[in-house]
DNA sequence: TTTGAAAGAAGCCACTG
DNA sequence: CAGTGGCTTCTTTCAAA
């Protein structure tokens, strides 16, 4: 992970689909060559892959929770299987503290919201918060002071 | 929203670079049908952009954390300039509940966690926990029930 | 890593249902 | 008015140096 790369990095998070050529015109480099170090960081398994984002409030889901669940030392496998199986459920984590599971959810309405907990209340204890508003949505990793990686 | 433009939402937020020539191949239209339609679901804001997503743990960011930040009522605006202007927040919720900020960070050690906290404590108490997995991690949006949308 | 040639995809247009 | 097909332009990919 040289600097180049990391600028290659910074480009594709914000617009995955700059052409090469013209991400090889920022960079100083030849279209190949970019693409070659694309290559490169996707097999190491730096970049993952590559996404439309999209607006769920544009389609319906208005409501954005975060439902922090409290469960029960031997429910860890069904609450699992729970949050994989609800379409609902954006993002979960695993975490430490008393609340193991963080869970991130797009609802249509407040009823909808109810039925959810109601699904999930069966595991352990929630604590639900509404989301108001994203003061950072998606942030853009960047090399700070000097990386070494691989 | 009709089925078509959800089928071709489901494959763009797998994979953003999918040529459109395959899409459609996919839901059974011209090339420049699909085009055609996915301009217009950005033009409607459905769909806000295109990212790679880069794995941070792979760029010496091992640690992932949530902190909750409870603030005081006139803090506010300096707690927004905070986090905008940390690099290590990845994203950042305003929310409803006696927690009034999450705060999710990529950190490279746990003194950078220490030294994260210092800088956030000056504005209320944080509770913070160490993400251990992630059950869900990009869930792709789909058609649930009876979609429209506009 | 670069260059140059070939394959492929995207954008534009007139035309069709 | 959305979709198709052809054409042009740009991009990607592969080879060779």
């Amino acid at each position: 992970m040289d600097d180049l790369n990391w600028r290659i990095l910074e480009l594709l998070q914000q617009d995955a689909r700059t052409p090469y050529s013209e991400i090889g015109r920022r960079v100083g480099l030849s279209a190949p060559a970019v693409a070659e170090r694309v290559r490169r960081m996707e097999d190491a398994g730096i970049i993952t892959g590559y996404r439309a984002i999209v607006d769920p409030g544009k389609l319906g889901y208005g409501l954005e929770v975060f439902a922090r669940l409290r469960v029960a030392g031997d429910k860890h496998l069904a609450v699992r299987k729970l949050v994989m199986q609800t379409p609902e459920v954006l993002e979960c984590w695993h975490v430490t503290g008393e609340d193991c599971y963080f869970i991130r959810a797009r609802l249509e309405s407040v009823g909808h919201l109810e039925e959810l907990l109601r699904r999930f209340s069966v595991y352990g204890s929630t604590t639900t918060s509404l989301v108001l508003s994203k003061p950072v949505e998606h942030r853009v990793l960047k090399a700070q002071g000097t990386e070494s990686a691989g």
